[in-house]
DNA sequence: AATGAATGAGCATTCATTCAT
DNA sequence: GATGAATGAATGCTCATTCAT
């Protein structure tokens, strides 16, 4: 890893919680030099501009994301269990990698929706990702036998979603992960029905 | 109605969906004026700042979206057609409602969650409202005999809650409203097996 | 006195101290609405505009000042007496007629000269009437046979007026009266050597 | 010196004649872009605030008047001859070091007074400083046999500095440094009164 | 590769003033 | 004679960005 490469990781991962909890117009370059210690200069230098700091923070948010969402699958073999991760594990998956500023996912999407046509485009990839590796889990479920051969998987993945990141937004907007675990009681009980 | 009330109403209405676009820091006085055709001083002068105007602004679009949900609901009889609201007129009740920005609880939430403490409690005391009608209902529900005596009603209002907002940011992010279409589906199941 | 009479007497007594103690600059209209209880457009149906305002305190300011002085001075018949009167009642006169923002001459003086011609030109015939006054005194002393026939008047005058004043502006920054009562001291020892 | 350094005195040296005209409020950004050529943002890239301008400034202010009577003092060996030197030399003193401005002392204790506690307190420092300088000449005159064992040195300190600012009042409104000139005849006497 | 210093457009806010009612 | 409402210029200050060194 170049002296480059090395700054530019270094200013991510500085500035990532910043812009996860500030959104994108109100981080400042001002917060990003107090955040780092460094000079606007060398911000600039490493980067076009703010936005492209803004980019590679959601990368790395997200990689940090889908690191320990990945760590906890590979614990499990059946498509159950991994799902189950969401329920058992959602403070590990969420509280540890998001700094407490909140899903990445979610407050980049409302952040960027109106506003920032490139950002968004890669929180729609990170969710398009997102549903397609649970309607793969739950395919494969369907395949072994697991889950009911008549489900519909997308939309039990869209409805997984949702039911996350909705419960994350009430969660912090009432100040208590305990939301979280009431909706996940409802996320368990509805991967159980699948058969 | 005073001049100047008029007045007040008139630059809620016009900078709502500024607002509820750009977020608190991504609304520049600027737009404001663009929006309203007022001066700054016009502005000022039916206000303090521009949090007062944030503030009421939220206000104004929960309050549109409370009466458009009041008059579907109104028009229900049973606590099970109240619920079905959410699955059959979701169309009405957003699109129509939320000038294209989205849904104004979600957009608040996450804007002000880590930044704007006083527009961060007026969007949780509209969720814990939300939640308490939909709780409310889901005791008559009860209490009716439509649903089972057990169910957990605070729990599946947060789920209900969680599913409507979390699939309303895959729409936004996603660009259609499919996917809202896609999970209501999965609200009706839900609410069909109460009983 | 007519209504428009009383309340051009109101603004001005209500913001005297205001101006005092911000000088002209520093004095908005929002501060003289907030003194008076007045709307802006009342104010300037009484004054043409802030310069008015502030060239009317200022006379009300020194007219206060003034008839202190002229009380104690009908109580003492001899030159001398008079002119002890800045030795025995300087708190009186100062402390009491000044609202607590220092000597409106020396205030008006310092913030006028380089900006306000008018107010300058006000304060000017202020000092030359003051030093006039004292002038006159003194060569009624010189008259009676109270003071020595070859004083120079006009030089003690200017003198008793800059230990005043200048006596004022360090009580006034170093936050203590007792710093005029000192110099008073040296007054007392120059009026007594008078002869 | 660095750059940051020429150029913060360079702002100092263009904006303190018009701070010491108009005072702290009446000098705004806009007179210091225009007097130093220079952006709002190149001045804020070296003061923090308009504050911090204005406490450099009279400091710097404060420095040249003390550096001329300095010099002045330092040609001079007795007490007496020192102290003369506002009798003999007040227009070397000010005039030439204060733009025309009148004295920063005076202008900016009448200016922030009642506004600008922090600037206030320079002032007082200032006073106090000066007050100590001539007692210290005072007393240095009496071990000497110079002055009269009993003078009470502090309350001449006082008199002579009111004496000297109260009379660049009179002259600044009055348009005229004859003013200082007559009330320095009157501070000859008290010096040779002195013994 | 990084810094220090600058830019100028933009920010939210306040100003003195006006004028229809 | 007074008010409420507006104006637009000006306020102090911050922004993202640039570039010589």
């Amino acid at each position: 890893m170049s002296k480059a490469e090395r700054t530019k990781a270094f200013i991510i991962e500085k500035t990532a919680p910043i812009f996860n909890k500030k959104g994108f117009a109100g981080t400042s370059l001002n917060d990003m030099t107090e955040a780092t210690g460094l000079t606007k200069g060398s911000i600039y230098g490493n980067f076009a501009n703010k936005d492209e700091v803004a980019l590679a923070v959601f990368d790395y948010n997200l990689d940090k994301l889908n690191a320990c969402v990945a760590a906890q699958f590979s614990k499990q073999k059946t498509a159950k269990d991994k799902l189950m991760v969401y329920v058992n594990n959602y403070e590990q998956i969420f509280n540890s990698s998001c700094d407490d500023g909140g899903c990445p996912i979610l407050n980049t999407a409302i952040d960027a929706d109106d506003t920032h046509p490139q950002l968004r485009n890669q929180v729609a990839k990170a969710v398009l990702s997102w549903k397609g590796k649970l309607t793969q889990i739950l395919e494969q479920g369907k395949a072994d036998g697991e889950f009911n051969a008549n489900i519909n998987t997308e939309q039990i993945a869209l409805t997984m979603i949702s039911m996350i990141e909705g419960s994350i937004m009430i969660s912090k907007v009432l100040g208590s992960s305990a939301y979280i675990a009431t909706v996940m009681q409802s996320l368990k009980k509805l991967i159980n029905d699948l058969k």
